[in-house]
RNA sequence: GGGUGGUUAGCUCAGUAGGUUUAGAGCGUUUGCCUUACAAGCAAAAGGUCACUAGUUCGAAUCUAGUACCACCCA
């Protein structure tokens, strides 16, 4: 087989360990928990790189943490996602032809669950052709009857507390969801707007105000005008009236300090109804004011005025722009460039609406948050615990009802004046019954008709998925919480991360995680965020069976994903060759493992590879030991990467392969326990290939890669390692000297005194096996020195016969030759300054000015080298 | 307007509790090579006053301040 055939084995792979149960966990008493959770992706559509990437981190750390012994459960599952799917399934429907108007509630709900029904299906397919090892027999549903009951639990326990309540506010209303939406869902958007000139005339039309503004339709909703208490301008209209324009109705002139002087023409329209700040300046005078709301739920002018009603809005603005006109109140209209914000689900304009909503206080969850947050660790560091400070800080309370009918219900019922809060129907009645004395039916009971925002029910998560609201400190749950790591990327770090934290600080008084790793957020060559509708995204499916899950993983950690990071299918390519660069190792291994091999004396160079990769592996997995430890993945991907390819491949393997005839029993042992090691270490990044050659090695023994265990971290010797560097980077100073005439191996000469110390410093062996030297010589005397090439590195001088050399233009190029002595002149300059300096020799430690000394040798040489070749 | 992060090779980024780095890696480019694991490969080369200015220091890509530019978040 010349590649390794994912199609073939993935899913037969991930089938075996489903079926052997490997990543199934129970309570153990005897064994420690290590649990996980998944970010539950919404099931608006297919995973994204982003999940992908948080993913697939999670996977190795469960793997890693499965193969260290730990009883690993890692919990999964999807969010309904509540106002985000019902957007798609309305695009949908009108896709598919159908009138959304004439959908009644229940048929909607079916098309609603059927969604749900298909994509949690397809997300879970996803999960696993990624080779998520979690444990499917917890999968849970945001929306399932678990964690619906411990939504209502949790929503009663709350306003049992007082903590939710009911109030007129100003939202952000989506005109196509139909429902309101949070702040942080409004997303602001520079754009190129017109700002209109109008004119407000007094009662005795004899004189008019100027009122500057970018809305003209929402003058029907306008109830006063304002003015700065301090504009000398206008101080002779206080508390006089002027005329709405086309509407003709007389509205007071108020005066507030919030109202710039300088903005428009000082005077500010009213209109309570539809603006955040006119709502404000309307609660501090109530009693002069009215409110007039003119807006239907979907954006269009309920106004009882002519052609107005029914219209939308924007079509509205440009009909009383033109009336205006016609009717000479305008003054003019101005080019201006201001933010609009809008809903970050239907991408359509916000508009400010007075409604009456559910909210939660959020000030008694600031005092146990911030008491919780620091037995949390966050990675990476530095970056994400001021924000969270911040955030705490500028808490406001949280508008938790929206007005669909996808989602968990509110449990308030209403009989008449009053408000009964529980469970179900059958449950209020007999709350009813027992508060009043009165046997009532369901129908006299009405259901507050809003559902909670789709956060509400991610913030329990951490307790819900463990049962642990429906059941306060069972035994799984204690078992499995704090949970241990989370990891996602940071631009939910306030809608999910720290509301989980304040619930579960406030709830529980625990921390809900032990460790959150946070990642960037994917984009594409142009920094621009992938999503569907720029077209920069690619589909998993087709990155999956062009590349393998394998391939895919390894392309999407190929990225410091520390900070938002760029994505493009090239690195999945790059993934996709480093599988097979271990597909051909195996193929190398195979081989060895099916020789026969004896008992017979081990050759020196080989004896002494073996040697150096012993220690380099163990010093290895320390290394990696500690970047996992840190959560540098990104770092123990690469690390592990080169490793593998130029240590172990180009040059352990370049020495063993060879010769199959030298390889004997020890040698051949060595080489396969290094390669399962190696195997062991790559499983967590490439679950699939790793698996697939481990059976084919161990077939005998029905164990699998992915409950085999860690190595452990043997001896090692730094100093073995640092000799055996020195004779590697010598190898390949060498070779970069001049280029070798073709398929030749060729004789260096030095001289017999330098040679002793040239035995010591390197391993020569090595130096045959590795480089073209075919021998070194020993000479007295070198004798007609143009014939040669001279050659220095470090202390050690050599002569190379330049007839066996090909000569590199560039490098024996003179203009590069003095470039390059320049380079070194100024650098010897700054040196020997350094070292002029008394004070430095004074302060600095004595290993310091040694090494800088040392510097100070070698760039002499250096350019002494360079000029040497300059004269050949 | 407020806040945060960033500026190192053509591109994407590493970089140390200030001196073991004579500034690294990967990609791209150039050169050589079908060598019995791998051309989806191997071997090698070119490419940088570490944004700018000042300060602290024996010593600054690294610490401090300011400037310029970029990105993101919030109002």
């Amino acid at each position: 087989m010349k590649n390794y055939n994912f199609k073939k084995y993935n899913k037969k792979i991930y089938n075996k360990w489903i079926y052997y149960k490997y990543f199934n966990s129970n309570y153990n008493k005897d064994k420690k928990s290590y649990s996980l959770l998944l970010p539950p992706p919404n099931i608006t559509g297919d995973l994204h790189i982003g999940h992908i990437l948080n993913f697939t981190i999670l996977d190795i750390y469960a793997r890693i943490k499965r193969m260290k012994g730990y009883n690993v459960c890692w919990i999964p599952g999807t969010d309904h996602a509540s106002i985000a799917t019902v957007i798609k399934v309305l695009k949908e429907l009108r896709k598919n032809g159908i009138n959304v108007n004439n959908i009644s509630k229940k048929q909607l709900k079916t098309f609603l669950f059927n969604w749900s029904i298909k994509y949690n299906k397809i997300i879970i397919d996803q999960l696993k052709s990624i080779g998520c090892s979690c444990d499917w027999d917890k999968f849970q549903f945001t929306l399932d009857k678990k964690n619906y009951n411990s939504v209502i639990k949790v929503f009663i326990y709350l306003y049992k507390k007082g903590l939710i309540y009911k109030k007129d506010r100003i939202i952000n209303w989506d005109i196509v969801a139909k429902t309101t939406i949070s702040d942080e869902e409004v997303i602001y958007k520079k754009q190129i707007n017109y700002l209109y000139y109008i004119k407000y005339f007094t009662e005795d039309k004899k004189n008019f105000l100027v009122i500057a503004t970018t809305r003209p339709e929402t003058i029907f909703g306008d109830t006063a005008i304002c003015i700065n208490p301090k504009d000398k301008r206008y101080i002779n209209f206080i508390n006089k009236k002027v005329l709405v324009p086309i509407v003709n109705r007389l509205i007071p002139i108020i005066t507030d300090k919030s109202v710039n002087i300088n903005i428009g023409t000082g005077c500010l329209k009213i209109t309570p109804a539809h603006s955040k700040k006119d709502f404000k300046i309307y609660k501090k005078n109530k009693k002069k004011i009215k409110i007039i709301n003119i807006f239907n739920d979907d954006g269009t002018l309920n106004v009882n005025y002519k052609h107005y009603k029914g219209e939308d809005r924007f079509i509205v603005r440009k009909k009383i722009y033109k009336k205006l006109k016609k009717l000479g109140y305008l003054i003019k209209k101005e080019k201006i460039i201001n933010k609009i914000g809008y809903s970050e689900r239907s991408n359509t304009i916000i508009e400010n609406k007075l409604s009456l909503q559910w909210y939660l206080k959020m000030k008694r969850f600031i005092k146990p948050t911030l008491k919780i947050i620091k037995r949390i660790k966050i990675f990476p560091k530095k970056k994400y615990i001021n924000l969270f400070y911040k955030w705490i800080k500028n808490l406001k309370d949280w508008n938790i009802s929206r007005q669909l009918i996808w989602g968990h219900k509110i449990p308030i019922y209403y009989y008449k004046k009053n408000v009964i809060i529980a469970t179900s129907y059958k449950n209020a009645i007999k709350e009813i019954k027992k508060k009043y004395k009165k046997k009532i039916k369901k129908y006299d009971l009405k259901r507050d008709n809003n559902v909670l925002d789709t956060w509400f029910s991610s913030w329990i998560l951490p307790i819900a998925v463990l049962n642990g609201i429906n059941k306060k400190n069972n035994l799984f749950f204690n078992y499995y919480y704090p949970i241990n790591l989370l990891v996602t990327g940071y631009d939910i770090l306030f809608f999910w991360v720290l509301r989980m934290i304040m619930f579960s600080s406030f709830y529980i008084k625990k921390e809900p995680f032990k460790n959150i790793y946070f990642t960037g957020i994917a984009r594409d060559n142009n920094k621009k965020k992938l999503s569907k509708s720029l077209g920069n995204y690619k589909n998993l499916y087709y990155l999956l069976n062009k590349y393998g899950a394998d391939g895919v993983r390894i392309g999407i950690l190929n990225n410091n994903y520390e900070n938002d990071f760029i994505f493009n299918e090239n690195l999945c390519l790059k993934g996709r060759n480093f599988i097979n660069k271990i597909w051909n190792s195996f193929k190398v291994i195979n081989k060895i493992k099916n020789l026969k091999t004896k008992y017979n004396k081990i050759k020196i160079e080989y004896r002494l590879i073996i040697k150096w990769f012993e220690n380099l592996l163990n010093y290895n997995l320390y290394k990696l030991n500690f970047l996992l430890k840190n959560y540098k993945i990104y770092k123990s991907l690469i690390f592990i990467q080169k490793f593998f390819k130029n240590k172990f491949c180009s040059i352990y393997l370049e020495v063993i392969k060879h010769n199959k005839n030298y390889i004997n029993n020890i040698i051949k042992k060595k080489t396969l326990d290094f390669y399962y090691i190696l195997l062991k270490i790559l499983h967590p990044y490439i679950p699939f290939i790793t698996e697939y050659i481990w059976n084919i090695f161990k077939t005998k023994n029905n164990n699998n890669i992915t409950i085999s265990s860690l190595p452990k971290i043997k001896f090692f010797n730094k100093k073995i390692i640092k000799k055996f560097n020195y004779t590697f980077t010598f190898i390949k100073k060498l070779k970069k000297i001049n280029l070798l005439k073709k398929n030749k191996k060729i004789f260096i000469y030095i001289k017999k005194n330098n040679f002793y110390k040239f035995r010591k410093d390197i391993y020569i062996p090595l130096l045959y096996k590795l480089s073209y030297i075919k021998e070194i010589r020993i000479k007295k005397k070198i004798i007609n020195k143009s014939k040669y090439l001279f050659f220095c590195y470090k202390q050690h001088k050599f002569f190379l016969l330049k007839k066996y050399i090909l000569l590199n233009k560039k490098i024996d190029n003179p203009k590069y030759i003095y470039k390059k002595i320049n380079f070194y002149k100024n650098y010897l300059l700054n040196i020997n300054n350094k070292l002029k300096n008394k004070k430095f020799i004074l302060l600095a430690p004595k290993d310091v000015i040694m090494l800088e000394k040392k510097k100070k040798k070698d760039i002499e040489m250096k350019i002494f080298n360079l000029k040497k070749s300059l004269l050949n």
